[in-house]
DNA sequence: CTGAAAGCGCTTACAG
DNA sequence: CTGAAAGCGCTTACAG
């Protein structure tokens, strides 16, 4: 089609040579028009638009030694990385801060299960990534890069600069609430990594099921224990029904179903309602992220709000410091997270 | 910090002194290794290696004319078009496909309500857009870059390449189904333009509106009326909200309030539930879209099912293959529908 | 198999 | 105010 006929590109040469001046008064004309002359701006400009002249991202930016673009690199493929509602909430963050700095945001996908040879071809002035621990060997590929990166829901260590809630903390506190429910007898589905990359970094999850132990330990309860279930679930809507219904399947029942993130809870009480259980009822359901899904739910979902758009706009803003060189000497963002108490969650049913 | 500190980077000139051998040499070890001897790759490898080589992306993409990277232009602003499930399965469709052909995904929102500037400076080898008309002065943006694009859910007309479903087709398809079950009083909700770019274009507003009317005419009704009537919401939750509040204002209340985006719809249901209105019981509901959310919701939502996900990867097939310069002449894709029947609808309440 | 050289299209010190 | 020229770091015909 005519437009894949590409006549040769207009440059800045052709208007030169068109207009009379030099290539240097052309680029002047369109970045520092006042260190021309109108008469000669003028002339240079109607030229370039009789001609259709259009400047050349990709030469531009390689003269500016920049790309003028941020990326995200995607924790896995697309399907399961864009699906889960929390993290899309991240990518909006970054997004938003990009809006405003007039940046462009990348988003990365592994290609073909290889991680490196995305960032490697990846275009961008500075990383943003998910879960990744400091060992992993896609920090070397963005170190090697030598652009500066941070990384949300990774390692706060190994001099990576990062976002992160206190998991610990964020835990305990959904845990002691549905304790001090009366809540005994627990379903725990932690995350587990699919593909090579979990969606958050097994270090979050330890975190977090050090607060989940730590109080349970204060009410006497261990876990893996016959009262305390051990699960683990991708960080997926089918992962979450495939979960609960192993929940179903064990006896005796749990009273109170406790996930790591509230994309797998959807996906448990989606089970449970086809199964006929009411929530709460018969069984509470408690998450983490706070997606916005959790409370246009009915039953509204008890779980623990991590600001996942400010993670992004965080990790976002502390990314462009480090890119205009002003950034802080240790990046490690901490961001407060809040216990949500909705309605699928209530005490255990008198036996 | 340390790694802002910057050395010079290292280049295929310094492997080139470093190794004995020439540039041309070097570059061949890493893109063309059968071009060279064994003792040469070797060697320039091993330089490469201690010397911490790795090449600059925006000099080898100045090289080989590409970005490797497709663009996706957010129709506006990043909170209002990324927090729209629609757009999310949109973008996540032309992602797989980016994933697929290991290109990245570039998302450019509006700089400061500037979208020509975005599309200037956007690093992009062809660009993907939503509810474009052949008239916006966008689309002169993109032509001036002269890289190929298609829009979705835009004019399929104008000598733009389009994806779309039928979309009168699909408008009369739900309206017959909400006639047939007795309904005979409604709110439609139409789609107001934000800012300066509608989520989708209004020629696709048009042509719902136009399937809504043909379908209702048949049952003697004429919309706008005092039986049939229309109101205005911006395509989101709170937009969404706000409609349903006016609906809930005027009298006599409609039996079925029918709305043109899912996202909308989830607003409406919101405010009823809020109000006391039970949904089906007192009141219907029907959306446009099938977002994941309609099926979680409940009552889950009838709508008509258009594929997004479908969308994004048919216009990414599309791009990819224009990219390549085998593209179609005429790219003008139509993808199927489907009316999905939940929940949210019953026949209207006898009086 | 190897290398000197041109080229991709801009930007920008520098000199006039 | 204006321009000749170097430079950004690769790739790739072309000649040997």
């Amino acid at each position: 089609m005519a437009e894949r006929m590409r006549r040769r590109r207009v440059t800045i040469a052709d208007i030169a040579r068109e207009s009379g001046y030099s290539k240097t008064s052309v680029s002047f004309a369109f970045n520092s028009p006042r260190r021309i002359s109108d008469e000669a701006r003028k002339k240079i400009l109607q030229v370039a638009e009789s001609l259709g002249y259009y400047p050349d991202t990709l030469a531009r930016n390689f003269s500016l030694q920049r790309h003028h673009s941020i990326g995200f690199l995607l924790p896995h493929a697309i399907p399961d990385a864009m699906q889960n509602p929390y993290i899309q909430q991240v990518i909006q963050g970054v997004g938003s801060v990009c809006q405003e700095e007039e940046y462009t945001l990348t988003v990365i996908p592994p290609f073909g299960k290889s991680l490196s040879k995305a960032i490697r071809s990846a275009a961008v002035d500075g990383m943003i990534t998910m879960g990744m621990e400091a060992e992993h060997r896609g920090v070397d590929s963005i170190r090697m890069k030598d652009i500066p990166f941070i990384t949300i829901d990774g390692t706060p260590s190994g001099g990576m600069h990062s976002v992160n809630i206190d998991d610990r903390q964020a835990a305990g506190d959904i845990m002691a609430y549905l304790l001090g429910l009366g809540h005994r007898r627990f379903a725990l589905i932690s995350v587990s990594g699919e593909r090579d990359i979990p969606a958050i970094s097994s270090s979050v999850i330890d975190r977090r099921m050090e607060g989940y132990r730590e109080v349970l330990a204060s009410a006497g309860l261990v876990c893996p224990s016959e009262s305390v279930r051990l699960y683990h679930s991708p960080c997926s809507l089918s992962g979450g029904r495939t979960a609960g219904a192993q929940v179903l399947a064990d006896h005796p029942r749990p009273t109170c179903i406790v996930t790591m993130s509230d994309i797998t809870a959807l996906g448990v009480m989606q089970t449970l309602r086809e199964a006929g259980v009411p929530v709460p009822g018969a069984v509470s359901v408690a998450g983490f992220d706070n997606i916005p899904e959790a409370s246009i739910m009915v039953p509204g979902l008890t779980t623990v709000d991590q600001p996942a758009w400010d993670k992004g706009v965080t990790a976002g803003q502390l990314l462009f410091a480090m890119i205009r060189g002003d950034g802080p000497r240790a990046g490690r963002a901490c961001i407060s997270h809040r216990l949500v108490i909705r309605e699928s969650v209530a005490p255990p049913q008198q036996l």
